[in-house]
DNA sequence: TATCCGTGGCA
DNA sequence: TTGCCAAGGAT
């Protein structure tokens, strides 16, 4: 459908510049296969592409497909995952894993409905696998088009807010009605997002819809809303998390829980904790007073 | 809807 | 140095 705003092209003019700088990142090339999107998607959740790299890598190497993976005990994903953060997303990928083989005999699925179904996939990572893994025209918002089309085309700077279904429409709206050029505009919208209009300081100067961005138009207005609460970390239970998950991580196989006393001295947090670990299916007690990752060596093999 | 969930680079 | 921020998801 033809637009009836000032967005014509808009598309065309990101594509274009896309085709002149694009990254050449491994999980865009077409050898990379669904699995390899997927796998992307998810360890792109919050972590930096320069730190996802390295670990895409060895993950594929290690898994090239669903079932590779699935065959293996959930503690060696979360051991894989390393130092990337959030290692729940390791568990998850996992669960993904043993579905795929269970529901879809082994292949990621190409719709949304199935995508959404799978654990760790949420409504972005869901719409990114269909359009960049299955060429679909779908519109695909992360922090970077939201960001994007916040300043561009609402000429606002707005904080993060909830991606809704008016989001949604707009940016498809943007999108070519051609599903591969649509796919094509999606990453590209995403890469503007993450080298041009980045969140601290855009350089506009560089960005090719300088000349339409309503919010460089409007002379670059500041956010009006709250600031966004600050994440804060220093002596959270996400650091002890942290610091116990990565005891168990770099250890062969179970240990005792001294060892995990070590890294934490305050008791009612690191027991809380150690016990967020275990709930979340991150650790597992093998035996009294020995921890390990899930899925590993029998409580009858500790010596 | 607000909160929780890791980690590290950078201005 | 210290916040800010990063291809979100689950509850």
């Amino acid at each position: 459908m033809a637009l009836m705003d000032g967005n014509q092209g808009f598309a065309e003019i990101v594509l274009e510049w896309y085709g002149l700088v694009a990254r050449d990142l491994p999980w865009r090339r077409p050898e990379a296969g669904p699995w390899g999107v997927l796998v992307s998607e998810v360890m792109l959740q919050q972590t930096p592409v320069n730190r996802v790299l390295p670990a895409w890598e060895a993950w594929m190497a290690r898994w090239p497909v669903p079932a590779a993976l699935a065959a293996e005990p959930s503690g060696e994903a979360v051991r894989m995952w390393g130092r990337l953060g959030y290692p729940r997303r390791a568990l998850r990928l996992h669960q993904a894993a043993v579905a795929m083989v269970e529901r879809h005999g082994g292949a990621v699925p190409d719709d949304l409905e199935a995508l959404l179904a799978l654990p760790g996939v949420g409504t972005y990572t869901a719409r990114a696998v269909a359009a960049f893994a299955f060429r679909q025209r779908h519109a695909v918002i992360d922090v970077n088009v939201r960001r994007l089309i916040a300043r561009a085309v609402e000429g606002t700077a707005e904080g993060p807010t909830a991606i809704g279904r008016r989001d949604l429409a707009l940016v498809e709206d943007l999108l070519p009605e051609d599903a591969e050029t649509a796919a094509q505009a999606s990453a590209a919208f995403m890469e503007l997002g993450a080298l041009v209009c980045v969140a601290r300081t855009p350089r506009c100067a560089g960005c090719p819809v300088r000349e339409r961005c309503c919010w460089l138009i409007a002379g670059s207005p500041p956010a009006d809303g709250p600031a966004r609460k600050p994440q804060g970390y220093a002596g959270t239970d996400r650091q002890v998390r942290g610091r116990l998950l990565a005891v168990l991580r770099d250890a062969d196989g179970p240990i005792e829980a001294a060892l995990l006393d070590a890294v934490w001295d305050e008791p009612v947090q690191r027991d809380r904790a150690l016990r967020g670990l275990l709930d979340d299916g991150l650790a597992v007690a093998v035996a009294p007073g020995w921890y390990a990752l899930p899925g590993g060596v029998p409580a009858d093999s500790i010596a």
